[in-house]
DNA sequence: CATGAATGAGCTTTCATTCAT
DNA sequence: AATGAATGAAAGCTCATTCAT
C-alpha cells in the first residue's frame, strides 16, 4: 500500500481515537490496532503522538475553513455569507463529529502545543465574522462605529453559540445543519441590526418593552 | 491540622491542577506536592484520582449555581433576571478560571462519568434560560407559541456565546463582567424580541434591509 | 477495657483476617476495624505485624495441642488414644476453622518465620503419632522391629490424611468429628495391624487377594 | 527471543517464585529479573499477575495429571494402578517442588479464582481414586457395599495422605519415591481390604487385638 | 513496505508503621 | 487507655518509543 494512502489510513484512525478518547487516554497501540498496521509503522510515517495529534489537529482545521469557505458567496451580502457559512458549519460537524471534537473539544484541552495550533484556526473564523459584522456596520452607514472590542465581543458570542448549538444539533436526533443556521441567524440578527441602529439595551430602559 | 481544612486544601490543590493540565496529565504527585503532604494522605481523604476529579466537578458546579443564583432577583423581569445573572456568571468564571476550566472544558472532555455530572449543571442552567425565554414569551403574549426545540435552540445559543465569552474576557484584559455581559444583552436580546414579535430572519426576505 | 481483654479481641480478630485472607492479604486496618479500636493501640499492644502472624500461630497452635490433649486419656492402649484423639482434632478444628486455616494453610504458606513456628507443633503431633505406633509396635511384640524412617513415613501419613479429612469434613454438610475420626479408624488401622504383622504389600504379591 | 520460549521461561521463572515466596509477596520485577527481561514484557506476553498465576497453576496441574496418568496401566488391577499411580506422584513432586508448591499451598491458600482452579485438578484425583477403591469393592464381591459417603472420606484420607508423604519425602534426604509410595501402600491397602472385608474398628471391639 | 521483540519512565494505589497528643 | 494525622516504600500496570531485521 502505498505510503499516501497509508498516512491517511492512520489519521483517520487517529481522529476516531483522539476525538473518542482524548490526547492522553488515546494509545498508539489502538490508533495502529485499527489502521490494522504495526506500530513502528506509525512512527516512520508521523514520527510521535504529538506530531500526530498535531497533524490530525491541521487536517481537521483545514477541512472545516475548507468546508465554510466552499459554502460562502464571496461577494454576496453579509447575512447571506453569514448564513450559507453557517449551514456549511454545522453540515461538516455534523458529518465529521470525531474531527470537531478534536477541534473543539481535545485540542483546547491539552494545553500547549495544540491549544495554539487550533486557537489559530478558531481566530480565523472569529476574524471572518468580525469582518462580516464590519461590512454590515459599512452598509448600514447610518449607525455609529462600533467599537473594536464590541465588535470582537459580538463575533466571540456569535462563535461561541454556533458552536454550543454544533454539539446540541449533534445530540439532538432529527436538528438538521439548515435548522440550527436558522435558530442562530434567529437569535443572532436582529440584535446586530438593532446594535447597527444605535439601539443598545442597558439596565434602565429595556429595549423590548421599552 | 485538622481533616476538614486539608480536605479544602486538596480540592483546591486538585481544581488548580486538573483546570491547568486536565484529569489525565495531572497527577496525583503534583497535587499532594502542592498542599504539601504525601500521595496516601490524598488518597486517605479522597479515595481516588476519579472520585477527587468528581467532587471537583461537583464542587465547582455548585458554586457556580450558587454565585448565578445569588446574582438573580427572582421576581424581577425576566430580561432583568438574565441580566443580572450573566453578570454574576461572568464575575465568577472571572474569579475562578481553574473551578471554569475544570467544568467547561476538563469534565466534558474527558468522558464518562466526568460529562454526565457536568451535563446535569450545564441542563439546569440551560432549563433556567429556557423558563427566562418562555417567562418573556408569555409577557409578549401578542406572539405566535415559539416551538419547544425553538426555544431549547435559542436557550444553547445562549448558553453557548455566553461559555465563549466566558473565555474570551478571561483572556482579554480590562474586559469586566459587566461589559461581557452587556455585549451578551446587546446581542441576544433584540433578536429574542423581535422572535417575540414574530419577526423571523429567512433567506429570502431579510430583517436588516428589509 | 483492661489490656488483656483487648489483646484477646486483637487476636480473634487478627485470627479471622489471616485465615480467611492470608498473611499479607490481611491488612492492620482490617484487623483494627474489626475490634474497633484505632490501628496504633494495635501496635502499641502486639508491635508488629509479624509478631500479630506469630501470636495466632502461637496461641492456634497451643489452643489444638490442648484440645488434642485434653482428649486423650493417657494411659489407654494405642488405638483408643488415637480415636479419642482424632476425635478431638475434628472437633477442634470443625469449632475453629479460621484458627485450623491459620496453622493449616498460612502459616506454612508464607515461609520463615511462621513456617517453623507451626512446623513445631506439628512435629510434636507426628512424634506423638510416632510413639503411639511404637507402642502398638511394642504391645505386637511378634513382630519384627519397624525402621525409624518407616514408623516416620507411617507417622507422616496418618497426620496427612487427617488433615485432609479435616478440610474435607469442614467443607461436607453433615460430617461430624466422630465420622471423621471413623473414616481414617478405618482406613489407618488395619493397615498398621498388618504391618506390626509382617505383612506387607508387594508388587508381586498382593496382600489382599494374595 | 521467540514470544513462545520466552514465554515458557517467563513460566519457569512464575513458578519458581511463586513457589517459593506465595502469591502476593512474588513480585512480578522478580519474575521479569530472574527471566532477565524488563517487566512490561511479561505484561505483554501474560497479561496480569493474576493471569499468570493461574497459567501456572493451569501448567502444573496439567503436568501433573499427565505425569500420573503416564504411570498408570489402565486394564491393570485396582492396586496394580494405585501404586504406579503413587510412584508417578512423588517422582513428578520431588522432581518439581515448586510446581507442587504451586498447586498444594499457594493456589488453595489464595482464595479464588486460584483455589477453584486447583480443587478442579484435585478433585480429579480424588475421583480417580474413588473409582479405584470402588473397582476393588466390585473385584472383592463378597463384601457389603460401602456408603458413597464412606468412599469419599477414605478418598480424601488417601490423598491427603499422599500429599503429606510427598512433603516429607521432599524435606526427608534420600526417600525415593518408591519408598514413600510403599509406605503408602502398606499404610491404606490392609485398611481397605479389611473394609471390604466388612471388618471396621469400633470403639468397643478393636480389629487389632480382636 | 513492514514488523516482532523489547524497554525506561511514569502512573495510581496500598500498606505497615510512627508521632504528637 | 487511646487516637487523629501523616508517610516511606513498594507494587501492579501502562505507554510512547526504539532496534534489528
Amino acid at each position: 500500500m502505498p505510503r499516501a494512502e497509508r498516512e491517511r489510513q492512520m489519521m483517520d484512525a487517529a481522529v476516531r481515537t483522539f476525538g473518542q478518547r482524548g490526547y492522553r487516554a488515546a494509545s498508539m497501540d489502538e490508533i495502529a490496532e485499527r489502521v490494522g498496521v504495526s506500530k513502528p509503522l506509525v512512527y516512520l510515517y508521523l514520527n510521535s503522538k504529538e506530531e500526530l495529534f498535531t497533524a490530525c489537529i491541521r487536517r481537521e482545521s483545514e477541512a472545516l475553513v475548507a468546508a465554510v469557505t466552499a459554502g460562502v458567496e464571496p461577494g454576496a451580502p453579509a447575512d447571506r455569507q453569514l448564513w450559507t457559512g453557517l449551514v456549511a458549519f454545522f453540515a461538516h460537524t455534523a458529518e465529521n463529529p470525531d474531527g470537531w471534537a478534536v477541534l473543539h473539544r481535545q485540542a483546547r484541552t491539552h494545553g500547549e502545543p495544540f491549544a495554539a495550533e487550533v486557537t489559530k484556526t478558531r481566530d480565523a473564523l472569529v476574524a471572518y465574522v468580525t469582518g462580516l459584522i464590519r461590512a454590515t456596520s459599512r452598509e448600514a452607514h447610518s449607525a455609529p462605529d462600533l467599537a473594536d472590542r464590541d465588535v470582537a465581543g459580538l463575533a466571540q458570542a456569535l462563535v461561541g453559540a454556533a458552536e454550543s448549538l454544533a454539539a446540541w444539533a449533534n445530540e439532538t436526533p432529527g436538528v438538521s445543519a439548515r435548522e440550527a443556521a436558522a435558530t442562530l441567524m434567529n437569535f443572532a440578527w436582529a440584535g446586530l441590526g438593532n446594535l447597527m441602529a444605535g439601539e443598545r439595551w442597558t439596565e434602565r430602559a429595556r429595549l423590548l418593552h421599552g
